[in-house]
DNA sequence: CGGTATCCCCCGCGATACTG
DNA sequence: CAGTATCGCGGGGGATACCG
């Protein structure tokens, strides 16, 4: 059934991989530089390991990746091939029109994990403090399983913790996570919800000060929503 | 289940609505100009009368397209928003990359009168002959009730019938499916496909020599296949 | 023409537990 | 870390018949 539309117009073809489900967002972690099976899954937190694995065998089958082993030890890798890396202008496309006209975020859509993750792709770490520097997420609506993150970078390379990393935070960032969703998303101005109070942070006063010049935010954030 | 992906980036709240199945054939027929609840159909034929509603209600829902009346008599067109017309550079693109990478046509997509409904909105009326033209095709290799179509040209308009017309045709074109839809692609020259025999051709000998112009053949028909 | 109304099957997918 | 294995359900959607 989810096979075939009955036509042969390459749009159908094509829908046929491309819309099956999850696989934008698969296919978009690889754009991003993910390629170990652990980290694409993080990028895609709601995926079950099974259907992620069957994803990946349709996309291998499809020859837009290709799976490489990584050392000798059972790792492999997932590498886009030219039909894979030509997707690219059609998921900037989808993001930019989702950013432009796509729902509003709802409750169910709030993922901190996904949120803290995303993040770490994209801090501006030439900005940041030589040697290294702990940020703390606490989100103060989430589950507790799900309410502190820590961001730690170190020689410009970025983790992200879930557990306490062992070391006193530099800076604590405190709000709830539908705020650091819509800073994220470039609806909401990082300084004004600082302001306002709605996001918190702890810490001295210059490293207070040069924390919203961390955040590059979302590379879709400076895309005007249209509704 | 099938809607969310528990995560707010903008590709999975945009692909909630887009890779539902059928979604971009439907936005699709609209981008090529079709409104009406029966012309959509013709493009997208395999899908059911009630999931084809299902989804103009999803797409208005969205705010991709508007259900309008047309006159008072229980007629209705759909026509795309802003946010609709926006989709046409993705479907565009993804149309491009099914010309490029999808996989190639089997059996199960050959649908001789998706084909012809196709051709209807790319035939070259300006260098066709002043008043009525008919061209008939015949698909050797299809059902029964698959087999005959024809093309009826008038005034620049152009009519697709299922049953003989009732006049005999300037033109008739006989070719196994699979023939037919290569050429309409691009990927198998029409001039070379009548010198073979692939494709023959009766009637007038003028006619049989202009033949080959009037088709202007699939939009991504010039876009080279890569696999 | 432009839909409804049912009926029902099947399989996609989520959940959970386990492994080399 | 990178998967397998298994189970069970929910509902998506195909088929068919009917309607104003």
């Amino acid at each position: 059934m989810n096979q075939g539309f009955g036509q042969f117009c390459p749009i159908a073809l094509a829908s046929e991989v491309l819309t099956q489900r999850w696989m934008l967002l698969i296919v978009h972690q690889l754009l991003d530089g993910s390629s170990r099976f652990n980290d694409i899954r993080r990028g895609v937190p709601k995926i079950s390991a099974t259907l992620l694995k069957q994803r990946l065998e349709t996309l291998e089958y499809a020859e837009i990746i290709e799976k490489r082993a990584s050392g000798n030890s059972g790792v492999y890798e997932y590498f886009l091939t030219p039909a894979g890396t030509e997707l690219e202008s059609i998921i900037k496309g989808i993001g930019s029109w989702g950013q432009r006209w796509a729902r509003d975020i709802q409750e169910e859509d709030l993922d901190p994990g996904w949120l803290v993750w995303s993040m770490r792709n994209r801090l501006n770490v030439e900005e940041m403090p030589k040697g290294r520097t702990i940020i703390q997420f606490e989100f103060t609506d989430a589950k507790p399983k799900e309410r502190y993150f820590w961001l730690l970078v170190n020689e410009k390379k970025v983790d992200v913790c879930v557990k306490y990393p062992g070391n006193s935070p530099d800076i604590k960032v405190t709000s709830p996570v539908i705020v650091m969703a819509e800073v994220w998303r470039g609806i909401r101005p990082i300084r004004k919800a600082i302001a306002d109070g709605a996001i918190q942070l702890e810490g001295k006063p210059s490293v207070c000060r040069a924390f919203p010049n961390w955040l590059l935010l979302s590379q879709l954030a400076d895309i005007k929503r249209m509704r």
